[in-house]
DNA sequence: TCTGGGGTCCTAGGACCC
DNA sequence: TCTGGGGTCCTAGGACCC
């Protein structure tokens, strides 16, 4: 029952995946239009804007890391590890030498630079998982054997460079999980192959948190029973570690062991889609959360509509103080588009929490549904996967939504 | 360390149905 | 009147990832 492969699909003893992840993306990204950012501690977030105070880092170059700054820190922290250049030239306690750059997340920039990057990988093989903005999977099983393996990850990664002009590690292994820890195991500007007989020996040495899905809370259960390396997670009986963590339990022994059959495939539509946004401090005012509530789920409908998505439950996430994370969700007779809707009931699922201190709040559409028109936008077909490539890619789920409101033209959307 | 924003997947319990 | 067994859908929360 592991893994996606479907039923009577072929089993593919010795695959080859490769997986490639862009070192420190963002930082990379502002670098690329700003030389002068070579070599410095560079710092990438939101809340940098002068006189912001909340916010956090997203991404913190090498240099940055050295001084202890690390990625979803809150800016206060960050900044007094690292002060930014500016006010250390201004301040005679503040060594110029010690402060880094810091810079706004642009999304909008960075999506361009991974467009260019998606490109090279769609030309390398036909099978691309597309992760994130700046992480993908390829099989590149029919084309690359073990012994280019190496040849194969260094081209990649120089035709990387030179058509997007940003540093990429690459990973080389029989599976997916393996191929994601070989990536990160040489960064930055890494390339780690890892061939079939190699994997349990190259896994075992590691920290069980450097598995993919092993975060801070299951490491911490799993050295409590003494399991503190991949090597003693893969010894680790995995009916013993499927009563303690359930299905997922023993979906990490394999992980450790490097057993993993999941086929790469393309990643279909999206789940859901959110937007949410933190108050500066706590407000028990009800009305400004109300407020912040609207305008979140205007911006939601607008996204869903440009993306020609319906959605079937809309839902709102209220955290309150300390930090309790809330979540209200109702569904509908049917998946709708309707912006007023969407505003009435977050706010009516938003009413209960009238009178309590408020931190962050958030909305949220899922069950989604997509028809099968998108809305023209003037940039959205630029750079993109021809229709053919389109087509591929959205025929992936077989799910049961895929219905088409009445009265529509029928374009494959894809993203 | 007192916490940004956008996602995915899993689990548990309740409602409801046959 | 007390109550089997199986299935689906929905909601809420949690862990994790980038």
């Amino acid at each position: 029952v592991s893994g996606t492969r479907l039923p009577g699909a072929p089993e593919r003893e010795e695959r080859v995946v490769c997986h490639v992840d862009m070192d420190c993306f963002y930082a990379a990204c502002e670098r690329r239009r700003e030389p002068a950012l070579a070599g410095e501690p560079v710092v990438v977030g939101m809340g940098f804007e002068p006189g912001e105070t909340h916010g956090a880092v997203a991404t913190a170059s090498y240099e940055a890391r050295e001084y202890g700054v690390e990625s979803a820190q809150p800016i206060s922290q960050a900044l007094e590890k690292l002060p930014r250049k500016i006010e250390a030239a201004q301040d005679d306690d503040l060594s110029v030498e010690d402060a880094g750059f810091y810079r706004t997340v642009d999304m909008a920039f960075y999506q361009s630079v991974s467009e260019e990057v998606k490109a090279v990988l769609h030309e390398a093989s036909e099978t691309v998982r597309e992760v994130s903005i700046d992480e993908a999977y390829l099989d590149v099983t029919d084309g690359v054997g073990w012994d280019d393996a190496e040849a194969f990850g260094a081209d990649l990664k120089t035709r990387i460079e030179a058509a997007a002009e940003v540093p990429a590690s690459v990973g080389i292994a029989p599976n997916m999980s393996t191929a994601k820890v070989a990536s990160d195991a040489d960064k930055p500007d890494g390339l780690v192959v890892v061939r079939p007989g190699e994997v349990r020996e190259f896994l075992a040495p590691l920290d069980v948190e450097e598995l993919h899905g092993v975060g801070p809370v299951t490491a911490g259960e799993l050295r409590e029973r003494g399991i503190e390396t991949a090597g003693d997670l893969a010894a680790a009986d995995a009916y013993d570690l499927e009563q303690a963590f359930g299905e997922r339990g023993r979906e990490l022994v394999h992980r450790a062991r490097g057993e993993d059959d999941r086929a790469v495939e393309p990643v279909g539509r999206p789940k859901s889609l959110s937007r949410e946004s933190a108050f500066t401090e706590a407000t028990t005012d009800h009305g400004a959360v109300r407020e912040r509530v609207r305008t979140l789920a205007t911006d939601v409908a607008e996204r869903a509509s440009a993306k020609g998505a319906l959605y079937a439950t809309i839902g709102v996430k209220v955290v309150t103080t300390p930090y309790d994370v809330n979540t209200r969700a109702r569904s509908l007779a049917g998946p709708v588009d309707e912006p007023d809707l969407l505003e009435e009931v977050a706010l009516d699922l938003l009413a209960e929490f009238d009178g309590e201190q408020v931190r962050k709040v958030g909305v949220r559409v899922s069950s989604l549904s997509f028809t099968t028109r998108q809305q023209a936008s003037l940039d959205s077909w630029e750079g993109r996967p021809t229709p053919e490539e389109r087509t591929q890619s959205g025929a992936d789920s077989g799910a049961p939504d895929e219905r088409e409101p009445p009265g529509q033209t029928s374009i494959t959307d894809f993203d």
